[in-house]
RNA sequence: GGAGAGGUGGCCGAGUGGUCGAAGGCAGCCGCCUGCUAAGCGGUUGUGGGGGUCAAACUUCACCCAGGGUUCGAAUCCCUGCCUCUCCGCCA
């Protein structure tokens, strides 16, 4: 959510920025037109309050010095009655304005390329060699499915399409980057492990931005006990809405957090697109880094976000390239987002993997997260960030494409050997 | 699922219709005093919106879980919801 007051007073810089978004900017008018009738009402409203105010408490003071009081009564009542249909409409105005407000996407960052959709965004680096094969490499779901690691046809009786059941060595290498993930961010890059509920409510939705605008892509519950609750496509929402309307003070910050989670989404709308394999399931598992900071560094804050983001493909020896995504391109909370992409051998193209952004006060605002300096009066919204560190379905993609050999058997990367005690998962 | 209790400021806690944004205490801050520590004394300390100002001062409205209602006036009365706690039952 953007601040209205920016909205009100700096418009031209709202319009460029819905513009460089390629959204109409139709709902600017409108909404700048509920808040100025709203700001006009309040005027009103608060004159009248006032007035009342003042009066009521003449006749309190008068009916305690024993005075006759029915004339000021009398009065009182009147500017009361006569606010009533002020006070209701300037609810409804508010309650307009705010849903307005709620629509509108975050102002892309100075430095994120202008352009259209993804042919327009910009690589900024790329790390690995890409695998050289003395023979076809095969799709991950095929070698999967071969090494009986990966089933989707027996998930689909359980569940239906797009997901997946993990056996064996697959179930034990799902579960070893996992572990992995979580271990190099919490004892290297200074997160702190969360669990979090995978069910939220819609004020948790709505603070991250997922809602109102982008109810489809999610799976509600609606029957009985269970409804109202919706379930998480990432744990950038329990995570963020763990500081939901609070105030935290200032040597707090910066606070990071790290999550695993399954997520979940609906992919309406995404039929015909990668129908096979662990790329775009309904179910996945995610390592999340979440960030609250103070505005002054929040730039910085992402670059090494991302760094720790990219370090998991290092350290696992995956080729990647980092993209900063154009403003066509972009979330619709963010300010700024680096994708990081994977190499994937048999498509012989890079594939999201990851995504870090930085939503400046765009969600904090939205769910009102604040801090406060000591000494400073007031209080000012975090900066809030997150990244995927990674996706962990598609890193287990990657890694059968990229580890796969020439007799169908993977290779287990180095440091995940630990975790997995083999070196190398086989037919048998 | 059954029975009860309760949600007030950073924390504890008073307040049941009228100068209550809210007593008192604790904590914090500023100052005084005290040759250290501790104690003592005085003052001060919430959030958001509007107006105002270069900025402030100042001013006004709202906020005592949330949303409605009654009333000239509500932290205080009524309704609904949410949450927390205790006991019993059930349960991973």
């Amino acid at each position: 959510m953007l601040d209205i007051r920016l909205v009100r007073e700096n418009t031209e810089k709202v319009i460029d920025a819905l513009k460089k978004r390629s959204e109409d900017t139709s709902v600017l008018d409108k909404l700048l037109s509920i808040e100025g009738r709203r700001r006009d009402l309040l005027k009103a409203v608060e004159d009248d309050r006032q007035q009342r105010n003042s009066l009521s408490q003449e006749i309190g003071k008068l009916k305690k010095e024993g005075g006759d009081a029915s004339a000021l009564l009398e009065e009182a009542k009147k500017v009361s009655e006569d606010s009533v249909s002020k006070e209701a409409e300037l609810r409804d105005l508010e309650i307009l304005a705010k849903n307005e407000l709620l629509l509108i996407p975050n102002i892309p960052h100075e430095s994120v390329p202008v352009g259209r959709d993804e042919n327009d965004n910009v690589e900024v680096r790329r790390w690995g060699n890409i695998p050289e094969f003395s023979f076809e490499p095969k799709n991950h779901w095929d070698i999967g499915e071969s090494l009986d690691i990966l089933d989707f046809d027996r998930a689909s009786k359980i569940a239906g399409a797009r997901f997946v059941i993990y056996k064996g060595g697959g179930a034990s290498l799902e579960r070893a980057l996992i572990n992995f993930m979580l271990d190099l961010h919490t004892k290297e890059h200074g997160y702190t492990e969360v669990i979090t509920p995978l069910l939220v409510n819609r004020e948790a939705m709505t603070g991250t931005g997922q809602l109102p605008k982008f109810e489809s892509d999610l799976f509600k519950l609606e029957e009985g006990d269970a409804k109202g609750f919706l379930l998480i496509p990432t744990a950038e929402v329990p995570v963020t809405n763990i500081h939901r309307e609070e105030i935290l003070s200032g040597d707090e910050l910066p606070i990071y957090y790290t999550a695993y989670t399954p997520c979940f989404r609906r992919e309406a709308g995404s039929y015909g697109k990668d129908t096979r394999g662990l790329i775009r399931q309904h179910q996945f598992n995610k390592i999340e880094l979440v960030k609250f900071v103070k505005p002054e560094g929040s730039y910085d804050e992402l670059e090494t976000l991302t760094n720790n983001a990219e370090e998991v493909l290092k350290r696992i020896g995956l080729p990647f390239r980092v993209i900063s995504l154009c403003t066509g391109d972009m979330g619709f909370s963010a300010a700024k987002t680096y994708d990081i992409e994977v190499w994937f051998p048999a498509q012989k193209k890079y594939r999201e993997i990851s995504s870090c952004s930085n939503f400046e006060s765009f969600q904090a605002r939205r769910a009102d997260i604040r801090f406060k300096t000591e000494g400073r009066k007031g209080t000012e919204f975090v900066h809030t960030l997150n990244g995927s560190g990674l996706a962990v379905g598609r890193t287990f993609a990657a890694i059968l494409e990229n580890f796969q050999q020439e007799d169908g058997s993977v290779i287990i990367p180095e440091v995940l050997r630990p975790y997995m005690g083999i070196e190398k998962i086989s037919k048998k």
